[in-house]
DNA sequence: AATGCTAACTTCAGATTTTGAAGCGTGTCA
DNA sequence: TGACACGCTTCAAAATCTGAAGTTAGCATT
């Protein structure tokens, strides 16, 4: 199948973890949120080498992830923002941040809510009630497609 | 740098991203979270190599996302299940599925809240004030020791 | 006008990882 | 006796990644 084959599924998920399923893309994406923009210091506070680095970038502006823009003119010199699409990832820095700092511990950034001015560590919420969400609160339902596209392959290895 | 040493930083997103932060073991975890238990499930659904199913599974073991568990003892058939570390992983995945259905399209699962019934889609909260959260209602500052470590990194470059 | 510096990359060879097909061990069922 | 299921392992070929070095473009200093 191959990593690339991701992209091919109708599962959401999938999609996205062809684009985003990277930890070096998600290196990069955690340095965007803390406020870094440029090719040297995304290398050198993720390690990434600068080949991949490179490639990467491409990647995420290709995605519309990160949006490639000329800071200087004479010389020439780009630096790398976030777009709203990419913004939108957050939550899923922040997950894998709260599970670290759960299960891996060791605290490197504290969140404060701009809104009520309080320290805090999201959570997942039901946005109807409010109440703080884990996978045993929510059942999933598949739709009929992805189903049948499951069954297909079950059926198309046996 | 290398992948690997990813762990060695005092910050839990890198040392997450070292455990989690695979394409892999984000399919299987999907997967996992789906019901997903054996490990001929897991690759004919997520389409990975044998080879690299099983050294994945290892890992995740390892790290206690997944337990490996008997289910029969003639002829001897494992599976492999969610532990409490791996279910509080489902605020990722149910990120990535936000995403992916807001800016890939598709939508194949629909999420029910068992307490208030409702169907919906999860949301980052402010579990102070109950307000959902973006990127730009929430302000990051990072620890003494995490902003030296990156100084040194800045500094051991030029 | 030569030297050095910065930023943003590109290039390339060697090392590592991944793929995909095939095979294996143990046991059940017909 | 033969076919099949499950949970893997093995291996060679292909793809990807690393790390060091080089490149381009321009400014600043000597």
């Amino acid at each position: 199948m191959g990593r690339a084959d991701l992209a091919n599924t109708s599962c959401p998920v999938s999609r996205v973890i062809e684009r985003v399923g990277d930890p070096w893309v998600l290196m990069i994406l955690r340095e965007a949120f803390l406020g870094t923009r440029r090719f040297d210091d995304f290398q050198v506070q993720t390690g990434v080498s600068p080949h991949l680095l490179s490639q990467r970038l491409k990647q995420l502006c290709e995605d519309e992830i990160l949006q490639r823009r000329a800071y200087n003119a004479h010389p020439p010199r780009y630096e790398y923002l976030l777009t709203d699409k990419g913004r939108d990832l957050w939550p899923v820095i922040i997950a894998l941040r709260n599970w670290g700092q759960t299960w891996l511990g060791g605290k490197t950034t504290t969140l404060t809510h701009k809104g009520c001015g309080v320290q805090m560590d999201p959570v997942m919420c039901c946005p109807d009630c409010g109440a703080p969400l884990g996978a045993r609160d929510v059942q999933a339902d598949l739709s009929p497609d992805f189903e049948k596209e499951r069954k297909t392959r079950r059926e198309g290895k046996g």
